[in-house]
DNA sequence: GTCCTGGCAC
DNA sequence: GTGCCCGGAC
C-alpha cells in the first residue's frame, strides 16, 4: 500500500498528465454548460469514443436547449438512435423542457438542482458542477476507480462495495469538494 | 461472458 | 440493496 502519500503532488502528477495526455474529444472544445450536460448524458455507461460522433451530431442538429425542447420525441430519438438506452434521450428532452419552465432557460451551476433534473444522477450532477462550473466535486467513475486501486494497491475487485468506499474515502481526501479552483483547462 | 464517465423503479 | 435498460468492443 503506497498509502498515505503526498497527497498534494499525487493530484499535480495527475494533473499534468490529463495537461499532457487527454485526449481530443468533441465537447473538449468548449466547456459550454450545454454541451457538458449532452457529453455526460451520452457517456453514461457508453465508451467516450463511441459517444463522439454522436455529440458532433447532436450539437449541429440541436444547436442549444430550446432546440431540444422545441424537437419531437421522433427527432430526438432519431439522432439517438444507435446509441442505447433511450430513456437517456428522452429524459434529455424533458429536462430541456423543464430548464425552460423553470430555470430560464439555462443549466443551474447547483449540484442539488443538477440532481432534481430527469437523467441526472450523483454523477452526472458532480460532472457538470465540476467541469461546466469549475466547482470542485470528486466523484468515482471506472477509470478512476482503476487508476486509484492501482496507487493504493488494492488486489479485491474494484466494483465490490468495500473498496468502492475506500476509493471514495481516497478520493475526497485527494480532491476535496470545493476545495479550491483546479483548472484543467488548456 | 465482460465492460463502458449511470440512473431509476422497485 | 437488486434488476433493468442498449449496443458495440473485446
Amino acid at each position: 500500500m503506497l498509502y498515505p502519500f503526498d497527497h498534494d503532488r499525487f493530484r499535480d502528477r495527475i494533473l499534468h498528465w490529463f495537461a499532457r495526455h487527454q485526449r481530443d474529444l468533441p465537447w473538449r472544445q468548449t466547456y459550454e454548460p450545454y454541451h457538458v450536460w449532452v457529453a455526460e448524458i451520452m457517456g453514461q455507461q457508453t465508451q467516450l469514443e463511441r459517444a463522439a460522433e454522436y455529440f458532433r451530431r447532436w450539437i449541429n442538429r440541436f444547436p442549444d436547449i430550446r432546440a431540444v425542447a422545441d424537437a419531437s420525441e421522433q427527432e430526438i430519438l432519431k439522432a439517438w438512435e444507435g446509441l442505447g438506452y433511450y430513456r437517456r434521450a428522452r429524459n434529455l428532452q424533458r429536462a430541456a423542457r423543464q430548464l425552460l419552465a423553470d430555470h430560464e432557460g439555462e443549466i443551474p451551476a447547483d449540484y442539488q438542482a443538477l440532481l432534481a433534473l430527469p437523467g441526472i444522477g450523483p454523477y452526472t450532477a458532480s460532472a457538470i458542477v465540476s467541469i461546466a462550473f469549475n466547482e470542485s466535486r470528486p466523484v468515482l467513475d471506472a477509470n478512476v476507480s482503476r487508476v486509484l486501486a492501482r496507487v493504493a494497491d488494492i488486489d479485491q475487485p474494484v466494483r465490490c462495495q468495500a473498496v468502492q468506499k475506500a476509493l471514495n474515502r481516497l478520493l475526497w481526501e485527494l480532491v476535496p469538494a470545493d476545495g479550491g479552483v483546479i483548472s484543467t483547462r488548456p
